[in-house]
DNA sequence: TTGACAACTGACCGATGGTCATTTACAGTG
DNA sequence: CACTGTAAATGACCATCGGTCAGTTGTCAA
């Protein structure tokens, strides 16, 4: 039901129609895969979709078959990731203790296991405003939205002192603390061997510590100051 | 000197040639004037060289005089906003008293009176591993890098509690954290009339003020953690 | 076996970043 | 002021890439 055997670069031509409404799915899914492949080896900037259909075995026409443009395609995997990291960040909320460290770790943990997502992360916001239709960006932002505040109720749950609508704005604090700090911390590729130099070593520092250290000092000062106002009440 | 009298939405074309290495420089600047005024009026993904040539008074070939690729004049921008804001902060950390609240505020003002530059700085990472020298790139991040540096010992003076190396964590969190909470708070121009569905809520929420709780809570979870180790010793 | 449907293709189009041979403003010289 | 060499400025041109669509062909039901 799926094409086989890569020759060097990317997968021979597929054989195989995708005619019943299951393999559309898995097609589009196999395109999806192709350009998670893409983007983790090879930045942003260069990936086309000349690239990504011939990686999948198809002709760069039948992608659009199944995703409306370029930003589309990328848009979706962005909107799996996040799923997958709201899903993580659920489970890390789950226990009564609240360990902020560990949740910070668990975080952490699953960005190095997919170097895909923050890439992607960065620029989702010019994604939106560029070649997505108005539908498309709406029913993303929804749907983090959603996943957000039920997270938001939780983590009130766990911090008992913030007060109500604190949750949320603590995570999407700490969501843009993970895409910004990454930005500045972790260099491009081409300047890889150029961080040797004297000048650059403000910027060596460990990506995975600095976030780490950065939520908990954010978390905590929350939960301080929300105690503070409550005594003052 | 300079072109004039502007035809409707772009400069006429210039009349003077710029000889003199100070006529360069001024015609240097007044690209990236142009560049700044394109970015203010609309989103980063439609800025193209000949609209900046154009609104500058120039032919397309002419920016290629001045700068080497579409990214670099970005880059020029965005390095010296980031100066500027670098400038700000100077400031702000000038006197004895350390008032986290109003340094954030500061920040958040100018950030209020250069709309182009997070756009920018949110792409700035992008850029710079996408058609810029590798020298280029280089030295702006040795630029910025000094200034951090500079920048967190100036913190660590106002806030003694921190240990050495603590400033420029912090504030490379902070800047982290104003990036990316800039990402998902603000919504781009193209959706702001679906910001007012129930389902969009989450997101209704005010940039600055929003950044400013972030950055005192940040900063007063690092000077407490900071004096908890201390103290422990 | 065959015919109709639609998944798939790839040549083509328009837009845009970047180049370079040509044009021409202008400073310097007499 | 006339003339000329230099180099700033130009815009036609090229290559690349996102996106389209008329035509091709695999698939399946009759």
């Amino acid at each position: 039901m799926v094409s086989e055997s890569a020759t060097e670069k990317h997968a021979a031509r597929v054989r195989h129609r995708a005619t019943a409404p299951e393999a559309k799915i898995e097609r589009r899914a196999a395109i999806l895969d192709a350009a998670v492949g893409l983007l983790r080896e090879a930045p942003l900037g260069v990936f086309s979709v000349d690239a990504l259909a011939r990686r999948a075995g198809l002709a760069k026409g039948t992608v659009y078959l199944y995703f409306g443009t370029r930003e589309e395609v990328l848009l979706s995997v962005h909107a799996e990731r996040a799923q997958n990291l709201f899903d993580v960040l659920e489970r890390a909320l789950a226990p009564p203790k609240a360990d902020t460290a560990r949740i910070a770790r668990a975080v952490v943990r699953h960005l190095r296991e997919h170097p895909e997502f923050l890439p992607l992360a960065a620029t989702c916001r010019s994604m939106l405003e560029t070649n997505i239709s108005v539908e498309t960006a709406i029913a993303f932002k929804c749907a983090v939205g959603g996943r957000l505040l039920q997270l938001g109720v939780r983590v009130e749950q766990l911090y008992p002192r913030l007060e109500r609508g604190q949750g949320v704005a603590l995570l999407m604090a700490s969501y843009g603390l993970m895409l910004g700090l990454w930005q500045i911390a972790e260099p491009p590729k081409c300047l890889e061997e150029a961080m040797l130099l004297p000048e650059m070593r403000v910027f060596k520092l460990d990506f995975d510590t600095q976030l780490t250290n950065a939520l908990v000092n954010l978390w905590e000062g929350a939960t301080r100051r929300a105690a503070q106002k409550a005594r003052q009440k």
